[in-house]
DNA sequence: CGTTTACTACGATTTTTTTCGTAATAAGAC
DNA sequence: GTCTTATTACGAAAAAAATCGTAGTAAACG
């Protein structure tokens, strides 16, 4: 069975996925750039997403080292695809769409799409 | 300022956008299929909803006829720029390959998205 | 050693979201 | 007209998520 991780979850997911196996306080120094938030806020918080099963953890001296246990692409997958279902009936396009529509992207990105495009095409 | 959407809220929506302006009964009814909750559950659900500005609502005899304040696009528009972002930094890109890499799609709808990429690179 | 510092543990509180029961009431059935 | 039924209003509770303060403790510093 898959957890959602909430909001604020996925922020310290988020940071884990990028900066691999961390401390408490490298992930709430990075949270605090962007956010105002206590210390012991973002330590209550992995605490416990790590009694979740979302965070693995070994002790390293007095402090603990956190390693994000789901996947990025995985939860990317699972969160991308529950928006496809509830907010566009179903339909990757329409999403596509809209995602497309409003963002700038380049010539490289794009061009990429177009080969996954003709990817997809032709494996079916 | 911009009101995001709960959840809950979002299938009420989604409801109103697909069916037009509706009593709390049909909306009930709809969401009960999938979903087990009481009627009073989603009056006060549309009621708050109602106070937040999400909904417009006028009187119908005894009952009282809703209305989605939020457009579908521009709300579609939101989230998935929202999740760009927080799940994808900012690449549109990478979030269309994550959706399409995961759902079948139709040729009709590549091609539409094709059509797209085509236009996206000619106007700018 | 004693003191400071940087952690974790943990409980409690606050905030947000969801849920529902009860009461009031107006419409419709007969 | 009376009774049943469908509806809203409203308050309160339950559940979920986020926040933080305090205490304990081990390491580092001098």
């Amino acid at each position: 069975m898959y957890i959602k991780p909430t909001e604020s979850e996925l922020e310290i997911l988020n940071y884990l996925w990028q900066a691999g196996p961390s401390t408490v306080r490298a992930v709430h120094d990075a949270l605090s750039e962007t956010k105002d938030v206590g210390y012991t806020t973002t330590l209550k918080l992995m605490q416990i997403m790590h009694d979740k099963g979302l965070l693995y953890r070994t002790e390293q001296g007095r402090s603990h080292i956190y390693v994000a246990l789901l996947g990025k692409e995985e939860t990317q997958q699972n969160l991308v695809g529950k928006m496809v279902e509830t907010l566009f009936q179903g339909s990757a396009a329409q999403m596509v769409m809209q995602a497309l529509g409003n963002h700038t992207t380049s010539k490289e990105e794009l061009d990429e799409i177009r080969e996954l495009l003709n990817d997809l095409e032709n494996n079916r």
